[in-house]
DNA sequence: TAGAGCCTGGACAACGTTGTCAGATGCGGG
DNA sequence: CCCGCATCTGACAACGTTGTCCAGGCTCTA
């Protein structure tokens, strides 16, 4: 079955792969569809079986199901009769096929079972849901390649938008696409090697702020523990890191920043490793809301007190003991802005990209407040 | 431009309102697709225009495009070349209308925002993506005529399956979709009037063992927080409740029981409720993952202890003080449970609906072992 | 009563793709 | 040199819907 001169086999519908063809990966679970009962869509009525139903043209019953004027109550009477009797229920692909627009957006994210991106994820599907489209998400789980494939197969359903959460950095497979009209935003962190519209939070600012607020309450030994540097919002905390400590004149020492380590076995050693040894550090910035967890955790079992800012704010953050002071974004109003900018693009009255930067809020609730102990 | 008689509108795509017809509501952001850059699709080009440049057939095209057997390496050099320059991405639209799946599912829940679903929806598209679809996700906000609303638009669009979690308790609106095909799969909650897979976790078993702990470390007067009982967690959760207290011989009082009240200001004044007059509970179930953290924060400003175990693992659970003591559920676990049937249904290896019950789990750390302070 | 105009209904093409089938080409053997 | 066969290619229909356009019947007016 199996063309020698390639590598690509019989499809079926899959993700693509190829980031141009639209060729798709071999699936071992080729065929399911062949072996299912029915021919197509499983036997369902189309407008052609109500029209002859109920004995009137296709037209009318297009005309009936879509609200069109121009039906006589008695004909639309024995229209919807025939409807309810067979069942029927317009088919969107069609309808898609037909009119250009399909009505959805894709929201293409990191993980969707981090609490950052729950919040995000409902706050763009509630925009769409006002301009009556449908939300298709999708995890890149950090991973570039899956980024892309994701965004692909979004482009060949012919999504009207995408709002993307980037995992990699060069995003010019993404240049037929924006030629070719769909709106594109970017959030949480700005598109690679192309223009795009792009919503991101204040990050080097607001860590900036962090740090020196635990400068402000005495600190000069302060650790960062945050992600690659490659990813654009860890690089940018890190600036605002590095920024506040040379606004108040505190030399930067290598052993007070862990950088690129994520799982929470290695945070904890990193974490362990600042608080030991002759000059530890009094005070932890903490780059995002996971590396937070594994901090507090870690501090917790520490018998002096080390004071704590993360970026990310986390529920029951208030009732830790002490309360955990953050550095947060609003992951609610980012995806709000990012979706309202899509349908504006949609709309046509958004036309050059643009970057905004939200602010961010530095809450506090005592674990930022902690004096150093040294 | 209306139909007098009739209260639809002219339509566009948009998200369905009748049960059975497939109409519509009236947007008013009306006509956005009319004022939009070029006629269908941006201009896209299609499998023609790369069959033109390539000077070859059209199916030709489609043979390399889905790496089909046939094609000499030169021709499809000559294609390949033509697909880059002018950009071309299939159309999905089209061929699901062609082939009659759309590889894509759908996913009704109650708010993408709340920790749990968060995990649930990631593990459903983990399985979907194994198998090579894209994941439609859509909250209900607990409201049944948007579940209806959401379902029905999924089905228009011709998912292959539907993850429900139901709003309502009423799915007859289901059965033409059922029997034309439509894989379906309820979690959390059972299906209303209809016969449908469904995956629930053991809530009835899950309370009965919270509560029982709770009278295990010496509590009599146990106070229940649950959701409207309507819903059937909180209506098996409410029932656990009422026979641990049962087995151990107490008689339940009305003013230890909250239910239907979700909103925090009215869980907190329900608490304090409860805590105050002159036999007030010693302990309390928390019905589920919203309540137990406006009960903890009430409890933290108490004087006296008051033992707690909730319905739901939280995030730092176990850094509070006391740690919290939890029934947990894994949402990863139900989502991929329900998502595996979902696909079985469609290879035609799953038959006959069945209620899957997963067990829930115990999670001491403190909260639920305070001994009474009377 | 004829003509103009409106209202209703339906025939037909088109959307972009894939499955079917038949035609074209090339090659080897008789 | 011709035939048969295998290989490659393309014309065509179909998927289910909507937009266009025209026909027929009705009402209203002159």
């Amino acid at each position: 079955m199996l063309d020698a001169t390639s590598s690509y086999n019989i499809m079926d519908l899959r993700i693509h792969v190829d980031d141009r063809t639209g060729r798709r990966i071999v699936p071992d679970t080729e065929r399911r569809a062949d072996r299912l009962p029915g021919n197509r869509y499983g036997n369902r009525p189309t407008m052609k079986d109500v029209a002859a139903r109920a004995g009137v043209g296709l037209k009318t019953v297009s005309r009936v199901v879509n609200g069109e004027p121009g039906v006589t109550p008695e004909t639309e009477r024995r229209v919807q009769e025939a409807i309810d009797a067979l069942g029927f229920r317009r088919n969107d692909s069609a309808r898609v096929l037909r009119k250009g627009r399909t009505a959805s957006i894709g929201l293409v994210l990191e993980d969707l079972a981090d609490p950052f991106y729950g919040p995000l994820s409902r706050a763009v599907e509630e925009v769409a849901r006002a301009h009556g489209a449908l939300l298709i998400n999708g995890s890149s789980a950090e991973d570039p390649e899956r980024e892309q494939e994701l965004v692909l197969a979004l482009c060949a359903r012919r999504v009207d938008g995408l709002v993307v959460i980037p995992a990699g950095d060069d995003h010019r497979y993404l240049e037929p696409e924006l030629k070719a009209g769909v709106a594109t935003v970017f959030v949480d962190r700005p598109a690679g090697q192309i223009d795009a519209d792009c919503v991101v939070s204040d990050n080097y600012g607001g860590a900036r702020d962090g740090v020196a607020h635990l400068i402000a309450h005495g600190h000069r030994r302060i650790g960062f523990i945050g992600d690659m540097p490659r990813i654009h919002t860890a690089a940018e905390r890190l600036r605002g890191y590095r920024a506040a400590m040379e606004d108040a004149g505190i030399p930067v020492e290598d052993a007070w920043m862990s950088l690129g380590v994520t799982d929470p076995e290695r945070v904890r050693r990193a974490t362990e490793e600042m608080l030991s040894g002759p000059a530890p550090v009094t005070a932890v910035f903490a780059g995002n809301n996971r590396v937070t967890v594994t901090v507090v955790r870690v501090l917790a079992e520490q018998t002096r007190p080390v004071a704590l800012v993360g970026f990310d704010d986390i529920e029951l953050a208030d009732l830790l003991q002490p309360g955990l002071t953050v550095v947060a974004q609003d992951a609610a109003t980012i995806g709000r802005t990012a979706a309202d900018r899509l349908f504006r693009q949609l709309d046509g009255t958004l036309l050059t990209p643009e970057r905004i930067e939200l602010p961010t809020r530095l809450i506090t609730r005592g674990s930022g407040e902690l004096p150093p102990a040294d």
